[in-house]
RNA sequence: GGGCGGUUAGCUCAGUUGGUAGAGCAUAUCGUUGACGUCGAUAAGGUCAGAGGUUCGAGCCCUCUACCGCCCACCA
């Protein structure tokens, strides 16, 4: 009997020395000249922003187990591991990191210094991030490691980015975008965040008119009036018509214009627009191309236009403007309950404020001569359609064509420093865009840099080398997976398609496999700001990487959330005590003479077990690993070690005869051999602590073939 | 306003094509010095959210309702 085996299992000496071995041998190497069937798959790059919690946990060992058990199944697996610089996330973290430390803005520091800063901080959690990751045992191949940032995937962003401005369809262009006025950028349509809040909503006198507003504060401007063209109680008034209005600083002359889009039910019918702060208005002005004259800059206060307001914060203007409207008499009255949404910055909470900017757009609805003249949506919704794409769950699907069919011009330039720079320059009026700078002189760069979603929109084949033609590109791409979760479908899964589908004229991946959020045992979202993140390093130190694994696959199905807690660790925690000790009895009585022949009773132990062989292979085919552990587990516990070990242990004490023990004792090696290869992708630590004890003349534990009958 | 998911034992959740309700945790009692006290055995605990329908048979399929949650949407 090995005396490893007469200790009780100890998670951190057996995991570090598994990790070791597993990287020092180049077990998780892919192999793109191997005879294998290549499977491949990226890991979703965490943002450099901090340390992961147990939600990135669980997506790790989900693609972990996906990865093992292509292995065992005899597959070359290219799983590629990476970071994401998050540009907008990583620059505000800093930047208020700075500011509570030393009171300073990056504007103090300057593009450079500040720059070198968030690289630091960059770098530092990048190795926290590495390190949490190893140490749940990914089997990623880690000389592969990429990052969104790093110099092939800059090559990679700028060719991409001249390729679609040679199509045509990126533009630059003055439209109303998402700003962000204290992180003092742009924000893409997805990236805002709906928040709902109880305001007054203001009926004001607007000449014969009663109009409705959240927002007085922005209606300086306000010089059109907008009511349906069949709306009976404005008959009398033509679209283009003019009159002058009193309004909040004096007379104003007030247009008339009939459209469409005014909802004859709502408020009194009619309404004023302030198309320079309001996507719809914008809309409306654009239809009847009217002025877009702002109100409110780029701070967040009211420009020379608001008259004696000039200067002052919306926040804190809105009140005195009533003020001023109530003396005049022109408020008709206040609701003091409308139920109304706030656009906030999902990447950081503040109120974002429309504003007409030039900036930089892909185009969604353009059609793309080199690939048929269809437009990026239909790119995009095309092999998710066909079933080229495969969705799971499949419900997501609907939702992603949903989407497409909201999607407008992605608006991709951000006035923040950290992240790939416009491949752009300017000289007067013209412009240059190119991979590389212009020679000559007198050309300035953009200062402008890229929606980070631009970068990992190219993920599936920048990790792969792209622009450069090479072997994993060819052998690797499209992805076997894509394993994500259902809260990035739009921002990243849809990204992909897109720049995959318009730059290289193929999918990025076959199968899309969406995990839900992890969350505490109340329910909650995990956050920094409740307080309730777990470190799933803590978790491993505690009951190890085995215990956390399985607690985070069980009882997860696709697309759903889940909820964690310390208990159902620790209960997993006992199991891998279980499956020591049962391998511990079995090592020491096992019969490995394979020719030994099986009783009747015994070999119909063993064809139970293997329907459950073909259960789990199932169940794992059909990405249920959730169910696939979950039996693993019951049949472990409740049939091997409770009923087959307990009855062999008898049989041994008993008077049978020599050839029916011989038969148990074999019995119980091909049975704990086979549950411990299928365990192995979920377990993968005392698997193969087990294996090397019990089999050192065997090649590793995941390299065993997948026990198939 | 549109769409999606959930509602099963005290708690967390399974229940894959409809065939007499399951697991873990927690609880109670008993037991156990030879694989394992990080254990074993036993027990208690559910009109499967509600109503109606299809069926020989429904937790599962259909309709409606309620509550919880999520996503999307230019009601100013």
């Amino acid at each position: 009997m090995d005396e490893r085996l007469l200790k009780p299992y100890d998670p951190p000496t057996s995991e570090a020395a598994a990790q070791g071995l597993w990287l020092q041998s180049g077990a998780f190497a892919a192999n793109p000249s191997s005879p294998l069937p290549p499977f491949s798959m990226v890991l979703p790059p965490p943002n450099v922003t901090g340390i992961l919690h147990l939600g990135h946990a669980a997506m790790v060992t989900i693609e972990d187990i996906i990865a093992r058990y292509a292995r065992a199944s005899g597959r070359d697996v290219l799983w590629v591991p990476g970071t994401d610089h998050a540009a907008l996330a990583t620059q505000a973290k800093v930047e208020s990191l700075l500011h509570k430390e030393t009171g300073q803005t990056r504007h103090d520091l300057g593009r450079d210094k500040f720059l070198a800063q968030v690289e630091t901080y960059a770098q530092s959690s990048h190795d926290t991030i590495v390190e949490q990751i190893k140490r749940l045992g990914a089997s990623l191949d880690w000389p592969r490691e990429a990052y969104t940032l790093d110099a092939t995937r800059e090559r990679a962003v700028r060719t991409a980015f001249k390729q679609l401005y040679d199509d045509g369809l990126i533009y630059r262009g003055h439209r109303l975008v998402n700003w962000d006025p204290r992180l003092q950028t742009t924000v893409s349509d997805d990236e805002v965040e709906w928040v709902e809040r109880e305001e007054n909503f203001y009926y004001l006198k607007y000449g014969p008119f009663v109009i409705g507003t959240a927002r007085p504060e922005t209606k300086f401007g306000d010089k059109y009036v907008v009511m349906h063209p069949d709306d009976a109680r404005y008959q009398q008034y033509e679209h283009g018509q003019k009159l002058t209005v009193e309004w909040i600083s004096g007379p104003i002359t007030a247009t008339i214009i009939k459209d469409p889009s005014i909802d004859m039910a709502f408020g009194t019918g009619a309404m004023t627009i302030t198309p320079a702060h309001d996507q719809a208005d914008f809309d409306i002005a654009t239809r009847h191309q009217l002025d877009h004259e702002p109100v409110i800059d780029l701070d967040g206060k009211l420009l020379p236009l608001a008259g004696p307001f000039a200067g002052a914060h919306i926040k804190k203007a809105r009140p005195q403007i009533v003020a001023t409207l109530e003396a005049k008499g022109l408020v008709e009255k206040v609701d003091p309950r409308y139920h109304h949404r706030i656009p906030t910055n999902s990447r950081g909470g503040e109120v974002l404020e429309p504003q007409v900017l030039k900036q930089w757009f892909l185009a969604v609805n353009k059609p793309l001569a080199r690939r048929g003249g269809q437009t990026l949506k239909e790119l995009m919704r095309q092999p998710v359609e066909s079933g080229q794409i495969k969705i799971t769950p499949d419900r997501f699907s609907k939702i992603y064509f949903h989407w497409i069919d909201n999607l407008r011009d992605w608006c991709i330039s951000r006035q923040i420093w950290y992240g790939h720079r416009l491949p752009v320059w300017y000289r007067g009026d013209e412009i240059y865009c190119g991979i590389e700078a212009p020679i000559d002189p007198g050309w300035e760069q953009d200062p402008d840099t890229l929606d980070t979603w631009f970068s990992s929109g190219l993920w599936s084949f920048s990790t792969l080398g792209w622009p450069s033609d090479t072997q994993e590109l060819k052998r690797y791409h499209p992805l076997t997976v894509m394993e994500t979760g259902y809260d990035i479908l739009f921002f990243w899964v849809a990204r992909m398609i897109l720049m995959s589908q318009a730059l290289r004229g193929e999918i990025p991946f076959r199968q899309v496999y969406l995990h839900g959020i992890v969350r505490d045992e109340g329910g909650k979202k995990m956050s920094k700001s409740l307080g309730n993140i777990i470190d799933p390093l803590d978790m491993i130190n505690k009951y190890g990487a085995d215990a956390l694994r399985l607690a985070l696959i069980i009882g997860t199905a696709a697309g759903s959330d889940s909820k964690i807690s310390e208990e159902k660790i620790n209960g997993y925690k006992r199991f891998i005590n279980k499956v020591w000790n049962a391998s511990r009895f079995v090592i020491e009585h096992a019969n490995n003479n394979q020719t030994t022949p099986l009783t009747a009773a015994d070999q119909n132990t063993l064809n139970e077990f293997e329907a459950l062989t073909r259960d789990v292979t199932g169940d794992l085919e059909q990405y249920r690993f959730y169910l696939a552990a979950e039996k693993l587990y019951h049949y472990f516990w409740h049939v091997f070690a409770d009923k087959i070990i307990e009855s062999v242990k008898e049989r041994l004490h008993g008077q049978t005869s020599s050839t029916d023990q011989d038969s148990g004792r074999q019995l119980l090696a091909i049975t704990l051999g086979r549950l411990l290869i299928m365990l192995q992708p979920f377990a993968p630590h005392i698997t193969h602590t087990i294996w090397q004890i019990w089999k050192p003349d065997q090649p590793l534990i995941m390299f065993e073939p997948w026990p198939m009958s």
